[in-house]
DNA sequence: AGCACGCCGACT
DNA sequence: GTCGGCGTGCTC
């Protein structure tokens, strides 16, 4: 017999099948070790045959089949051909997204990067070897690095000879995860509304596939997905359900565990990579029938899926932002396919994509209007944060936002202060002339970090000393700008002398464990105050929670995104959210310098249809999408003549597009992108906006076309973030 | 991606 | 002459 083999390295020039001779047990879909020029690499069978295309002499044979039984099964190869297609990447790194990480190279896998460290410059180099001397050079002045971004600046070769040489260091310097705790459960079967009946049984008999829930805040969304589930099960079939990054709460992995027992299987990054490797063997073995994780989870290894769900449909986290830039919800539609399943998306704020969909008839559109409980959504006061600065008061806490604060914790209950931004005293910025530190390598402002003084470039890692006077033009007036979760903190100190104060944000929480720990400490009622970012807005029920103090609601609104106003929309609903979810009716002070923007109106009036309505007008009249799509072709290159080169190429062949068609372009321009330079690579782009889908095929080819080891181009649709 | 092969300038 | 850097081509 034969094997048709990817190998497992995802690069363009091996990304075509390799046959090898095979005994004729080996099934398409297992893994296997295999000779390929002078050395031996794994690679993934994804057929087997009879005969063989390729000279008999020049065949050789598979030297090591791995596992027992196939780890890809033959929906998921099919799959891989329509994401290799569809995102333009190698089969082989296609094939990865259905393994676990774990898996690959056959070792358990500690997180590892490797590092080069300068040694001595005291060696002989010959006077040709000018990358290594400038390698040498680099390294001693910054001491040391990462050793990926180094060798594709110097080349591999001249790093290689500088270690040989013993000029420099490299090292393997492990990252630790640290694994969740245990678990508790307690969840007991509910008995379902008539809305959620409801909601079921047209799931259930629709003969659409596709099904939007549109719920408020607890409408009781996802009793209704563990019904779909249960049913699916009851008939023999599988389900996947799908979670944002940070939602996989322990409530909700208990109410899982309690409701299907071992029959669900947990992915999450937070698992041990043992623990990860068992569960997801339990699904390709059939042993569990659920899988529980965020976006990779919609790879699990089921066959006969019943039911996909997507829970907070709306979440960026189902994006994937580095290559394969797959979109959570189309592969779910391909499996969905495949298997005749159900999808099933939830969200309170459904994307405007999605609604658009939903409105249009495509998919099957539920809406729950009412809470479980009966309770209200909580009263969100709007405070005119100019008024408040006219009227003299530069505290940052609105009057309203003080009186209620007061009030909550002499009612003994907590409160949540939300902002958008992290870090305390972010920018350096020279009173005097307007200086602002900016990062040599990436053109990004430098955050200052006080735990050593010291500033830090965000995309790079770079670290710089303090300034005390504006290099510029000597002056010593050195600001630091913002307000970050420590200056807040501060503040409410000086407010609330007696209020016990947490905080949480990228600076304290370190590891999953930091996350977890601040949260629990807050729901055992340890402080009377959480003051956070982000990741404070979902996932979390605290009962005790009566208040929420969003500080500058409309600092995402001013953001340069066209999504920038339903991501408002959906945040202030969603940190609204958290108020008053017990018994007591929650209250929400909203701060902000633009009252009578639209977008917050109706999040403060709970009016999504409003604001629906409102913002597709919008998208429609400046055709942006769902009414057009943004395409961005990135091209990035150390070298700035080469990528100015490319990005010229690049553009010409857009416009050669535009000249056969000229309707399909609603924008077309090349610019650099707003982020000038990341680790040392100038970026460029190609920036369009395009009427359909038609064009994107071929504007694929041309990013293929132009792309080259030394000038990396990809395409990017409708990015989520511009930088 | 890795690795062999082969050309070319530099130095014991 | 040979050594090592660096471009080129191939892997069933």
């Amino acid at each position: 017999m034969y094997a048709k083999v990817i190998v497992d390295i995802a690069h363009s020039r091996v990304d075509r099948i390799f046959e090898y001779s095979c005994p004729d047990s080996l099934a398409a879909g297992s893994r296997v070790k295999v000779p390929f020029g002078g050395r031996t690499v794994d690679g993934f069978v994804i057929g087997v045959s009879r005969a063989s295309s390729y000279p008999a002499e020049k065949l050789r044979p598979v030297s090591a089949v791995f596992d027992e039984a196939p780890a890809i099964l033959p929906e998921c190869l099919e799959l891989t051909e329509l994401i290799s297609r569809r995102y333009r990447v190698p089969q082989a790194a296609a094939l990865r997204l259905f393994l676990p990480s774990e898996m690959r190279q056959g070792k358990v896998h500690e997180a590892y990067k490797k590092f080069a460290v300068f040694v001595t410059d005291e060696i002989k180099l010959p006077a040709s070897a000018k990358k290594q001397s400038a390698a040498l050079g680099y390294l001693k002045e910054v001491g040391e690095c990462e050793l990926a971004p180094l060798c594709e600046k110097f080349g591999r070769g001249a790093i290689n000879s500088l270690s040989d040489k013993g000029a420099v260091e490299i090292q393997a310097r492990k990252i630790t995860r640290n694994p969740f705790g245990g678990l508790s459960g307690g969840g007991e079967k509910k008995t379902l509304t008539p809305a959620q009946l409801s909601a079921l049984e047209s799931i259930e008999s629709s003969d659409k596939q596709i099904h939007l829930i549109h719920g408020v805040t607890g409408s009781g969304k996802t009793e209704i997905y563990l019904n779909v589930i249960d049913g699916q099960l009851r008939r023999g079939k599988t389900a996947i359900f799908l979670v944002p990054e940070i939602s996989l709460t322990p409530q909700m992995l208990s109410q899982l565990r309690s409701r299907f027992g071992g029959a669900a299987a947990i992915l999450h990054s937070g698992l041990s990579a043992g623990e990860r490797f068992d569960e997801w063997w339990r699904l390709r073995s059939g042993e569990a029938k659920i899988a529980v994780g965020a976006r990779s989870a919609v790879f699990a290894p089921l066959e006969n899926i019943g039911a996909i769900i997507i829970d907070e449909e709306h979440d960026s986290s189902y994006i994937s932002e580095s290559a394969p830039r797959y979109s959570t919800f189309e592969i779910a539609e391909m499996r969905a396919r495949y298997n005749g399943a159900k999808l099933v998306l939830g969200s309170a704020t459904p994307s405007v994509e999605t609604y658009v969909r939903a409105k249009d008839g495509e998919l099957g559109l539920i809406t729950l209007t009412e809470r479980i409980n009966g309770n209200p959504m909580p009263e969100i006061i709007i405070s005119d944060m100019r008024k408040e600065v006219r009227r003299g008061n530069n505290t940052g806490f609105s009057l309203a936002l003080r009186e209620e604060l007061d009030k909550t914790l002499s009612d003994g209950n907590q409160a949540i202060i939300y902002l958008n931004r992290r870090g305390y005293s972010r920018t350096v910025l020279c009173r005097d002339c307007g200086y602002v530190a900016k990062c040599e390598n990436c053109d990004v402002t430098l955050t200052y970090h006080s735990e050593d003084n010291c500033l830090k470039c965000h995309y790079c890692g770079a670290k710089y000393r303090m300034l005390t006077a504006c290099p510029d033009c000597g002056g010593r007036h050195v600001l630091y700008n913002g307000t970050g979760t420590q200056r807040v903190v501060a503040d409410l100190k000086s407010l609330f002398p007696s209020a016990r104060i947490l905080r949480m944000d990228n600076d304290t929480v370190s590891g999953k464990d930091g996350h977890y720990k601040i949260l629990k400490k807050f729901a055992e009622r340890q402080a009377d105050i959480l003051v956070g970012t982000q990741m404070i807005a979902k996932g979390h029920d605290f009962p005790s929670v009566t208040l929420v103090g969003i500080l500058d609601a409309d600092m995402s609104l001013h953001f340069s995104d066209y999504r920038s106003g339903e991501r408002t929309f959906q945040l202030i609903t969603q940190v609204a959210g958290r108020s008053g979810r017990a018994g007591d009716k929650g209250k929400v002070v909203l701060q902000t310098y633009s009252p009578e923007n639209y977008i917050l109106r109706y999040a403060a009036s709970y009016d999504y249809n409003g604001f629906f309505d409102n913002e597709i007008a919008l998208r429609k009249a400046t055709g942006f999408p769902p009414y057009s799509l943004i395409c961005r072709v990135m091209v990035t290159s150390e070298d700035g003549d080469a990528a100015l080169q490319t990005l010229k190429s690049v553009f010409f062949a857009v416009e050669d597009l535009r000249k056969a068609a000229p309707g399909e372009f609603i924008f077309l321009n090349k610019m650099h992108s707003p982020i000038k330079k990341i680790q040392g690579k100038i970026r460029y782009q190609v920036l369009m906006r395009l009427q359909s889908k038609a064009m994107l095929e071929k504007i694929y080819d041309i990013a293929v076309a132009n792309s080259s080891g030394d000038c990396l181009v990809y395409v990017e649709e409708n990015p989520v973030n511009l930088s």
